[in-house]
DNA sequence: GTATGTGGACTACAGGTGTAATCGCAACGG
DNA sequence: CCGTTGCGATTACACCTGTAGTCCACATAC
């Protein structure tokens, strides 16, 4: 199982946009972070730079541009995300900040029904 | 309201200890934190002095020693904590992230209840 | 073909972090 | 009293991050 390597706060924005439009250029990224962020277009390629080093990213040349593809799966960087997150703040017990977060959210009535729909399912295993 | 310091992953572990036992000295801290790192006495010092630094602690003079307090509200940097995750890794949507965890927990049937009832309550308001 | 523009590569730089080691002073032991 | 030792304070240092700027080669427009 490969290691996943740390994605930082700025780089996760840059990766959601691979994710979501895998093979785009440079260019393309820094169009889909246009009103999201504020940062110049040199920070972004930055980014990207950053994560090719640590094999966040690959890329194929096209002519004189690059195209960029997520060379680690989503999935499981949220996974771990979330782990060291529950891990860091409520020292791996996950109920009390499940309660946490569902006290501290809006939720719809179709989205509180979704999820005792989950939890159904789930004390049914 | 007072802007929250930034805590870092290391830090986390040094502000347990204090929230679970204000007032503690430096010594009890690393006794504490025995087991759960490996980190050098000395860095665990280095540590809290960083947050005394960034107003994250308080400390009184007893003697030659120092006790130390926790300057910031436990439950406000886990809320802060809790919305940057949820922002960088969900991009701020709430179900999908819950349903996540959900997935990904080991959930007693005690716990599926309780979570259940949050949920009821959460649907009463 | 020559000047120009643009994309990727390399460089910059301050502040945060992980991880300590050393300094200086005050209390304690004799 | 005086040396030792045990704390807190200060310093160290490499790597990461946020946030760019500069350099260079190749494509492009005349």
């Amino acid at each position: 199982m490969k290691r996943l390597p740390r994605i930082s706060d700025a780089e996760w924005l840059v990766m959601q946009v691979l994710w979501s439009s895998p093979g785009v250029t440079a260019d393309e990224v820094i169009e889909a972070l246009k009103g999201k962020v504020t940062w110049s277009p040199r920070t972004i390629r930055t980014l990207i730079n950053r994560m090719l080093r640590k094999r966040a990213l690959r890329f194929e040349k096209e002519g004189r541009k690059y195209r960029y593809w997520p060379a680690v799966n989503q999935q499981r960087c949220v996974r771990q995300e979330r782990r060291s997150f529950v891990q860091r703040v409520y020292g791996g017990t996950v109920t009390p900040m499940l309660a946490a977060f569902i006290e501290d959210a809006q939720l719809s009535p179709e989205e509180i029904e979704q999820l005792k729909r989950m939890l159904d399912r789930k004390g049914a295993e």
